[in-house]
DNA sequence: CGAGGTTTTGAACTGTTTCAAGCTCGGTGG
DNA sequence: CCACCGAGCTTGAAACAGTTCAAAACCTCG
């Protein structure tokens, strides 16, 4: 039995029950574990991809940088993440991850996947369902960066994080820690750092959010969730078509 | 034998090999045929979502209106996509669908999906990667309203959009007919409908683009490729580590 | 206590929007 | 066959949300 529980398995579970067999091929992916400090690159765009790694502590984003210079952060990976998914599809990584504070990963082989996909189909058909439920996720951030302003962005984001925290942190309040700089959170909303500023500044004042050092704490969450049109996508998944585990299946008379 | 070749194998055939018997598997799917007008809506935003199409003829877009009125629209839909992957993740559809131009689709159920995921893993391998892919593509995109000016993300829009066509339509130049309105485009970008005009004016003045009615023709794809850091999704797919077919499996001696 | 990164604030500037008017062109009916 | 209609496209002028540059204030950690 594990001495902490594994946070794949609690991030997985809250979406289908997994059977003990599962659970034992889930823990040993964890099993090894790597430390990063705040900053550290773990892996680069362009490089060929051969690992992937689960979150185990602390905060990561993917970024690219473009020709005029500008840095886009397309995705912030929490604890119980798994980075690098998206890239088993393309021959290079398409995008460099970085530690934003002190981070523990536990990197795996994409063999491991391929076990999985062979030996589970309760969790391959789960797999399959983070990932498109990924595309819809991100097609809610594009819908931010196309359509909204500054202030209806950072509610998007702020909702977007609260809810993904709240997976695996289930009795968490509207309050948590932000480590992300101020110029990160530009470069994911497609803000300057100065406009980000301002704007939290406002909403700050307006008595939508409150802040205390790295803890923001979200004051009126409703008006902020009509603000951006929120649709919490990590709740409503929809797992019913599920194949029943393997192990179910055996167990029948 | 099918009278016209099925697009949706043409579509897949371009990434693997595929068997006599997943190509049957396939064309089932695209038995069923339902012809909609310029404008009409295939499904809405918010219905319980079963149904999934190939479409067969035509340009779709899938959209999203906001709060404040504004439209986003988070897919352009060519001929051989699949349509409504990523909503069998959620319970209720989270775009609204509808026809650019006249189109044909195939509607067909989630189940058909249930069945290839079970008889054929090299098509589940493959779908998987389609997944995955997607959310690559959408990074880019989102790269492109993030952190790019008007120009550069026309530039990008035009280059994926071509190297879609492409891969129905290997010996196509770069000239190819859009049908999206300047408003869509608008939609689509981030921009507005006048801004769009005013950068395509200039684009053509600047001898990047030439266009003739709805047909727009790429005089300097490199250049414009710098201009955005394009990347060609589409084309540099792995599926080197994917599992043989059954039919392949089972020939052996 | 000092140094380096982050945040705040202000002022000038700019890419994009908004509004509004005119233009083009394919389609439709008389 | 032509006139006219409406949707889409172009163009210009004014307004504005967000950027850029720059300086000062604030933290935090060695």
């Amino acid at each position: 039995m594990p001495d902490r529980p594994s946070c794949l398995v609690t991030k997985l579970g809250h979406y289908i029950s997994i059977s003990e067999k599962d659970k034992e091929r889930l823990v040993v992916i964890e099993k090894s574990e790597r430390s990063y400090g705040a900053g550290a690159e773990i892996h680069s765009s362009g490089e060929t991809s051969s690992e992937l790694f689960v979150v185990k502590r602390g905060w990561l984003i993917s970024s690219n940088v473009l020709p005029n210079g500008k840095r886009q952060i397309v995705k912030v990976h929490l604890p119980g993440d798994i980075i690098g998914f998206p890239d088993i599809s393309q021959r290079y990584a398409t995008s460099t991850t970085s530690a934003v504070e002190d981070v523990e990963v536990c990197p795996f082989p994409k063999s491991a996947l391929d076990m999985i996909l062979r030996e589970s189909p309760r969790l391959s058909a789960l797999m399959l369902t983070i990932a498109l439920r990924d595309q819809v996720v991100f097609a809610d951030l594009l819908r931010a960066l196309g359509s909204m302003a500054a202030r209806a962005r950072l509610c998007y984001m702020l909702l977007d994080l609260a809810a993904r925290l709240k997976v695996t942190n289930p009795n968490m309040e509207d309050s948590f820690r932000l480590p992300l700089s101020q110029s990160q959170i530009g470069d994911y909303l497609g803000l300057t750092n100065v406009y980000v500023s301002k704007s939290l500044m406002r909403m700050e004042n307006d008595g939508m959010i409150a802040r205390d050092g790295k803890t923001v704490r979200l004051l009126r969450p409703e008006e902020m969730s009509e603000a951006c049109d929120f649709h919490n996508r990590y709740h409503e998944m929809d797992t019913s078509w599920f194949p029943g585990s393997h192990e179910q299946l055996h167990k029948m008379p």
